[in-house]
DNA sequence: CTATTTTACGAAAACGGTTTCGTGTTAATA
DNA sequence: TATTAACACGAAACCGTTTTCGTAAAATAG
């Protein structure tokens, strides 16, 4: 019943050659005769031999599985980044083992524990909130150290030194800004997280700088810091309640179709009243309604680039230590959440 | 620099023993003088050592990986299942490795012959539609001959021998439609796939079923089939056209607010013209406007009974061949599509 | 017809662990 | 004091490959 897989030792064994020949002959090795490589690999065919994947790691040293640690696999962002890397990375014939860090430090550090004692040639990650907070990269660097090549995306720091893949989120907050300010928005509104968070820091700063170009003074009762990108619905209704604007940047697609329905509940026209604009062009953006004006972060790219920096250095014999920080441009994708 | 790690036969040749000394050393055993086992615990703590996991899957020929290969992770139901195989798995010690279909039989075989070579104890799996249309499941066969552990969920077929894990579609459909007749609706319509998907097939029977039970007559202009999960805004446009109707049950969340949307821009209050109920408790549902009642499928639930179910095959030594089929009751979480 | 080169294959080491079994030394028992 | 048991450790096999190296036998050259 329990067929379980044949080995060379198997076939070796039933045509009475040695294990070597068997692999060689399976090779095609010129060191072996026309007639028993016909004969071993017809019986393997028969058979159906595949070589087994773990040896053959054990062997080379190389398991042809990319870790990946995020966060979060709900979000749209990490979604489609997911994507991009799966798609990448099984056409050059490896595996991915996505692991969830549920933005905690500890499970981050387990996770990447668990894979980096042989399991993985390599890691593509995007930091937990919490290390971001506690600023502790030891996992990072003992890693690197190590001599396992490691990519990190969207959610990165310089205290590491390896590939890096991001968005210009300034650039993005600011181009969305600019575009509410030049419909005539007087009062935009920012909602967004806590300044550890990388990439909220970045965003709040092109927010910033496209009002100061524009002569506008930041209005401290303008900006939402919510403490972490979990959804608090309480904090953002009474945001509405106690502020006046008519336009809001928000930091995700979530905060940003939520925004929508409070602005509607409470009488608003969207966009004629206020204008709303998030980051991430998911489902959320394109099937809310109205559909949500976005500075879209590209996922699928970022996760292709990023698979693809992994994997070069990952084949790539000489150890010579560049590494390079590639950053993508945002694009604001315009939808009837805005005035166009 | 690069440090690589450390191993035993390292060990033993800095404190001049006998690796098996230092292997028996570290796992603390009794045939070890208590001096030794100090000597080589302290060495192993210093230089931060960490048994290679692919030496110790090729010994006791078990990989603590768990392949997953599923159409598609960015529809939301995918993504829970994935969230909960995840978490129960990782709580275990098992890793998951994720590899996506995109709905194509090729791709399907592609990775599971990729994975069934040695990469992983066990298969967690929901069909590709080419695979449920084409009927053909001897990828699934000879895995589970090989004695490889499968568990299908939500996509499943009764071809093939494994343990299974579904959500009650039909009963989950029948609900969602006598809800929307218990409001009064006369026309219900069905928004849905071709039959060859296993998951749309049941639905369909328990919108039939419900309509019948009430008396009322089923009638194929107000079902619309779409040939794949793939959105189609063309073809529910031209249906929302075509036909009249006072409600409509959809067959994921996408279908149903992208009706919503079509909705409203022909002028029906949601839901005080037109009632839309869809499956999959989505953030899409919770996020729309209005927001969308929906029939709950329990992802993350069902991925956790999923890895459960494997892992338990995968420890268990007795080779007994029971499988067996877990059925999840789907759950109508009401929110402002319908009337309450 | 010997000397040399091919040809075709096998033995063994290696990857990094685990585990069984054997054995020399010491300590306990008769 | 002789015998046995306990102790502490090492050798070696094993998991399934790949690959280097050695070597009979056959083929070719001289």
């Amino acid at each position: 019943m329990l067929k379980s897989k044949i080995t060379l030792k198997d076939i070796a064994r039933e045509l009475e050659v040695s294990v070597s020949t068997v692999s060689k002959a399976l090779k095609n090795s010129e060191e072996i005769s026309r007639d028993t490589k016909e004969k071993v690999q017809a019986f393997a065919r028969l058979y159906n031999y595949k070589p087994n994947n773990i040896a053959i790691s054990l062997k080379n040293k190389r398991t042809k599985n990319i870790g990946v640690v995020i966060p979060d696999i709900v979000h749209y962002f990490f979604n489609t980044v997911v994507r991009g890397i799966e798609k990448y990375a099984n056409a050059k014939g490896y595996n991915v083992i996505v692991c969830l860090s549920e933005e905690s430090f500890d499970k981050e550090v387990i996770n990447m524990e668990m894979l980096a004692n042989g399991s993985i040639d390599g890691f593509i990650m995007s930091l937990s909130s919490e290390t971001q907070a506690k600023k502790d990269y030891n996992h990072l660097k003992e890693v690197t150290q190590q001599g396992i090549p490691v990519v990190l995306f969207d959610r990165i720091t310089n205290e590491v030194d390896c590939d890096k893949v991001v968005i210009d989120d300034q650039l993005g907050a600011y181009t969305a800004t600019q575009k509410l300010l030049q419909q005539g928005r007087k009062r935009v509104a920012l909602i967004t997280t806590d300044d550890y968070l990388s990439v909220a820091k970045s965003r709040t700063e092109g927010y910033t700088k496209a009002l100061l170009d524009s002569g506008i003074p930041v209005r401290d009762e303008l900006i939402l810091k919510l403490p972490t990108m979990e959804m608090d619905e309480e904090a953002i209704r009474d945001f509405f309640n106690n502020t006046e604007m008519d336009a809001i940047l928000c930091v995700n697609e979530i905060f940003a179709v939520f925004s929508i329905r409070i602005a509607i509940e409470k009488g608003f026209k969207v966009p004629e009243d206020i204008s709303i604009i998030g980051f991430t062009d998911g489902m959320l953006a394109k099937y809310a309604n109205p559909s949500l004006t976005v500075v879209a972060q590209h996922g699928e790219r970022m996760g292709e680039i990023s698979a693809k920096m992994l994997i070069d250095k990952v084949e790539d014999e000489s150890d010579e230590e560049i590494f390079q920080t590639k950053i993508l441009e945002p694009t604001l994708v315009l939808r009837d959440s805005t005035i166009n």
